[in-house]
DNA sequence: ACGAAATAG
DNA sequence: CGTTCTATTTCGT
């Protein structure tokens, strides 16, 4: 059916969105605690690979998910660091977060994982396209500051910042165009501010980044991988065609065409394959005895969307099935036409659960599961507290926790184990005592298995005949609800902390010339962390330690001079920004 | 509300 | 080349 078709398939362009990738995320996170590691080869371990590796190792030879072995023969002098907890990257990110937070008007910005972050940045084109003064667009000045004018950075608004797609293209006639003047001006202009942020990044953070800019956050996510690391791209108009029947004269199409129809965010691995066998008329084939990952035989986005007769309908029985949404159909027919209306959500203080898991090759007595989950759970309300409380105070707390087991499958007759990623889970409502009890973390958790988890596990599993065998076990809470806070909204505090801190190194630390700018920027702070209850991994000098970034933080003081949002320490002479300072008096006085 | 499943990094 | 450990979303019930 659906011949005029009533789809809504309108594109909203008037937004303007950027999307951050910060480079290598686990290597720079060392590489900023300990800025000498960047010269050198450098790759972080999970189990017996590398997960990432810096810039200097890939030139060497090395690569992401690159076995041990194979990296220590082709690259003997590289230095491997252990990057199995989490914490120190989960702390970086979340400071990097409300660093960026720091920037938007509205704070519409989103994370995706650890290392990526969309920005709507609308608001703040929007007004710098109202103050441009259209007879000097060569020397324009963007006012990064609702209230303060002189806040910003001179810039040239005939050109774009970084790269744009298509390479070749000519802005300046763009520019002129009545069709496409507006939509080349604000994408002009947010290719300014994601470098400014960018820059902003490298000389306070030490971190660099990736970046695309574009309408939507799926053009702005693909368009970014065009040119990495250190570098950013914009996707250029024309995004309407000029006939009416197709897009193939856009560069939206142009650019999405190319890429294989599994490199699309919202397409995962389920429903590229049905593609492919939709387009192929045969099942994909696999790599030769690889479960994981399809031969590549290339489908791309201009196969599926140029394919015979895939409107929103058939798309929609073809993919259907067992955990796919309603409405996958139109879905996918509008993400691979570039359609992607999504909003980028508000920010959030804190996520929307936490879990801890383990998987086990063994783990099927009693008391090895009793002694596992008080375990996790331990880990579990560590991570609660640093994660949901400010200041002594839960700003956020769950509503719900859930107990989740993968049991191992039972042998087949034939003695092979049939693959199982299959879970089972069992909530119940979160008990209110944990947060109002402050003593060791470790009694606490001990408490909660023996009331909460373990009854749980016995529903979960209620014959133990022959006992367990289990593969994995999860403790989560879930359904976190943000507290009213009395008084002020505890939003403004991270945000106005992180924009604080930000004055504060400008303020204090050495300047760099912005013009000057060619390489890796300067290492600029030692820092000692009095965080005892950080784990520490592995360590490779000790004169330089830590440089984590959270809200119990404090700042080297070997510069003579305090700005007004710092202060000097009369124990031990240190200057500390003024947010930082309930924490720093807690240092020196932990009770 | 609860449990399962897909997606993504 | 092995995926592990998270986190989010959405479905059916």
């Amino acid at each position: 059916m659906s011949s005029g078709s009533s789809y809504r398939l309108t594109r909203n362009d008037d937004r303007v969105i950027v999307h951050f990738d910060y480079d290598c995320f686990y290597a720079s996170v060392f590489e900023a605690e300990n800025p000498s590691l960047k010269s050198q080869p450098l790759a972080v371990q999970q189990k017996q690979i590398i997960v990432t590796c810096n810039y200097e190792a890939r030139r060497r030879g090395l690569h992401k998910l690159q076995l041990i072995t194979e990296a220590k023969r082709v690259c003997p002098d590289a230095i491997i660091l252990l990057g199995e907890d989490l914490t120190r990257f989960r702390d970086a990110s979340k400071s990097l977060y409300n660093y960026l937070r720091a920037f938007s008007w509205s704070d519409e910005v989103e994370k995706l994982g650890f290392d990526e972050v969309w920005m709507d940045v609308t608001a703040l084109i929007d007004y710098n396209i109202e103050i441009l003064n259209n007879n000097d667009l060569h020397n324009s000045f963007f006012c990064t500051s609702k209230v303060d004018p002189t806040q910003g950075f001179s810039y040239d608004a005939t050109k774009i910042a970084g790269h744009s797609y298509p390479a070749s293209a000519d802005v300046e006639s763009l520019l002129a165009s009545a069709e496409d003047r507006q939509l080349t001006l604000r994408l002009l202009l947010g290719s300014h501010l994601a470098q400014h942020i960018r820059f902003d990044l490298e000389e306070h953070r030490n971190y660099t980044a990736t970046v695309g800019v574009g309408t939507s956050k799926l053009i702005s996510k693909l368009v970014g991988n065009l040119n990495k690391p250190r570098g950013q791209t914009t996707l250029l108009p024309p995004y309407r065609s000029q006939s009416p029947d197709d897009d193939d004269d856009t560069t939206i199409t142009s650019f999405l065409d190319a890429h294989d129809i599994g490199a699309i965010p919202g397409i995962g691995f389920k429903v590229a394959q049905k593609l492919r066998e939709h387009v192929l008329e045969r099942p994909p084939e696999f790599a030769d005895g690889l479960v994981y990952g399809p031969t590549r035989e290339k489908v791309t986005v201009g196969h599926v969307r140029t394919a015979p007769g895939l409107d929103p309908e058939k798309l929609e029985s073809l993919l259907c099935g067992p955990g796919m949404h309603h409405g996958i159909g139109l879905e996918v027919y509008r993400l691979i036409r570039g359609i992607d209306n999504s909003k980028v959500k508000d920010a959030r203080n804190a996520p929307q659960s936490i879990s801890i898991e383990d998987s086990y090759i063994k783990l099927n007595t009693y008391d090895q599961i009793v002694r596992e989950l008080n375990d996790l759970t331990k880990r579990l309300i560590d991570r609660m507290r640093c994660d949901l409380m400010y200041d002594g105070d839960w700003f956020a707390t769950p509503r719900r926790v859930t107990l989740t087991t993968r049991p191992r499958p039972p042998l087949n007759a034939d003695g092979t184990r049939t693959r199982n990623f299959q879970r089972i889970c069992k909530s119940a409502p979160f008990p209110l005592y944990v947060l109002n009890e402050i003593g060791h973390a470790e009694a606490l958790a001990n408490k909660m298995v023996e009331n909460i988890y373990l009854p749980l596990f016995r529903q979960l599993h209620p014959k133990a005949k022959g006992g367990w065998d289990l593969s994995l076990v999860n403790v989560a809470v879930d359904m976190i609800q943000e507290n009213r806070q009395h008084g002020r909204d505890i939003s403004s505090v991270f945000k106005q902390q992180e924009e604080t801190r930000r004055e504060f190194e400008r303020d204090v630390l050495p300047y760099v010339d912005q013009t000057q700018r060619t390489g890796a920027p300067e290492k600029y702070i030692n820092k000692v962390s009095p965080e005892p209850s950080r784990p520490e991994v592995s360590h490779l000098d000790s004169n330089v330690d830590e440089m984590e970034e959270e809200e119990d933080d404090e700042e080297d003081g070997e510069h003579d001079q305090a700005p007004t949002t710092a202060f000097t320490c009369d124990t031990c002479g240190m200057t500390i920004p003024s947010f930082a300072k309930t924490a720093h008096d807690r240092y020196h006085d932990p009770d």
